[in-house]
DNA sequence: TATTGTTATACTCTATAACTATA
DNA sequence: TATAGTTATAGAGTATAACAATA
């Protein structure tokens, strides 16, 4: 009978074979895995700050200045400075970004079916439920 | 209603998060992310060749290396040209490397039950079962 | 002086390709 | 010549700290 593998190795193992599925399909989106998240964080809602924006998806502000740059250069985002404080920038996808972002997503998601499909209906919902509940920290 | 949050980030959020709670334990313990990897997979079950090694962790026989040196000079694992083709390296644990990854997971494991203790115990058991599928590839 | 965003630097990982030793 | 392991090189990703603009 065998012990049950370490968590963080099993989902890390998992997450690796993700972003391997997925990887080519932000290539023909022409987003890259960072340029997605931040996409789909803005489609949630705006952002205020780069600093609020960084920290909701786990990154440091420094490492998401080139993605803002890129997005904002191909039009998927605004990024202006707020008048009542020109110190900050603030943030919101545009139309095209969210037709770019939806349209990957699309396609990511059918692929994660594809997965999914394997487990048992049951399985496969507290799965949904539990990973939701956990990364929510 | 909330839309469902893309897999690969919830689980790659999830994972950023372990790997934050384990690597003090791991340091306690003077293991390294790859190094516990490697005695976890050697605690199942030696291993004819690096390169196989390698590839059972998802990583690169090169990648490695460096890994194999330290775990052999602190004696946690045995690294033998096989006599028969003496360009192959058999890989096993010692006994010291089993307790040193045992103690080790234990604390690790300790901290991920206090994770999972947050789901309901039928998601919980769902949880494990579906991650372990998944990962399987 | 404190805060937001930016740039610069160094450091760690990783991937690729040469190299060695055995076969 | 083919294979297992090793080393060397360069590239990507990341973290830290210094900097500029604004408050």
């Amino acid at each position: 009978m065998a012990e049950r593998p370490d968590l963080a190795a099993m989902l890390g193992g998992l997450v690796r074979s993700l972003v391997a599925l997925e990887t080519p399909v932000l290539e023909e989106h022409r987003l890259s895995m960072w340029g997605y998240v931040v996409l789909s964080a803005l489609d949630d809602s705006p952002v205020r700050t780069q600093a609020a924006l960084a920290q909701a998806i786990g990154a440091d502000k420094t490492r998401i200045i080139g993605t803002l740059d890129e997005l904002q250069d191909a039009g998927l985002i605004s990024r202006e400075p707020d008048p009542a404080d020109r110190r900050v920038r603030l943030l919101a996808i545009t139309e095209t970004g969210r037709e770019r972002r939806r349209a990957a997503q699309d396609r990511i998601q059918a692929k994660e079916e594809r997965l999914l499909a394997r487990l048992p209906a049951a399985d496969r919902a507290a799965f949904l439920r539990a990973a939701q509940a956990l990364a929510a920290e």
